[in-house]
DNA sequence: CCTTGACCTAAAGTTAGGTTTAGGTCTTAT
DNA sequence: ATAAGACCTAAACCTAACTTTAGGTCAAGG
């Protein structure tokens, strides 16, 4: 068991931040001894989760729903599959959309190196897709596309 | 040339954010014809790398100083160039990242795949990652290590 | 003529996810 | 005995990125 300082200090995560996500039900069920919070595997496992589920966009109340599942025991494991299983969908989609604007972002890059060595856009302005770059094409294309 | 009513419907927008985005600075020396706001071509190509840049996680702010280097011109070349390369960066981290994350998730599919079917978690607290399926075992793994 | 609809501004309001503040308790080291 | 250092709460504050509101201009259609 251990206090909330040590969590904070094991996870890098300001104490304000864990007494928040207290506040907001993320730890139903949690232990107090004296009022001092207690925290035990199931937090730290909680934590874990908590921290996944927020890098993968989801907000601090239907996290709260996840955790609320968990308390409930066995009958909420589909409840919980279909979670992840959407969370899944979305995370997908987020990473197609990233790589799209790495390559907006690669284009870029190669146009301003463009840029820097003529001096100006003239010779850019009149560049079409067939006269760039293998690599800078595609990357370009998949950007620009739909 | 447009209106913003029409940029609106073209980007997707509501003409309230385009409003804010003019209001914070993101098409500086756009024209206006008695009052209202004409865009041209130099403005939906901002409007398009503005989408960009939010995507990538910039802030505004520093799509607005972006914004300031285009109307400067060609001196502010190399400025704009260390830009996209240092967005390159931060947005390739990003991609790492999220993939870890979808690590995390697909383990989890399957944790709670096989508590729905086992009806608990017993089997599932004594098990080890070489008892896991090779997939599974590798995105537990990726996403569970440092 | 007068109403509708697109445009405008300034300013206030909203939301998420925290952080900070002010005041209090408890334990431990000097 | 007192001062430092963890812990606690409630409530106020903060920031980014919008959105909404309230009030106004102007052109076209019935």
């Amino acid at each position: 068991m251990y206090t909330i300082g040590q969590v904070s200090e094991m996870f890098g995560l300001p104490v304000s931040t864990l007494r928040y996500y207290d506040r907001e039900g993320l730890f139903p069920g949690m232990e107090r001894s004296s009022g001092i919070r207690r925290f035990g595997e199931k937090e730290l496992e909680a934590l874990r989760v908590i921290e996944c589920l927020k890098k993968s966009g989801m907000e601090i109340r239907d996290i709260k729903q996840f955790m609320e599942w968990c308390a409930r025991g066995s009958e909420t494991y589909p409840l919980r599959r279909e979670l992840f299983l959407r969370q899944k969908d979305l995370v997908e989609a987020e990473i197609q959309r990233m790589n799209r604007v790495l390559d907006m972002i690669r284009y870029k890059c190669w146009y301003y190196e463009q840029a820097v060595r003529d001096g100006n856009e003239e010779r850019l302005a009149l560049m079409r897709p067939e006269d760039m770059p293998e690599e800078i094409k595609r990357a370009y294309e998949n950007a620009h596309e739909k």
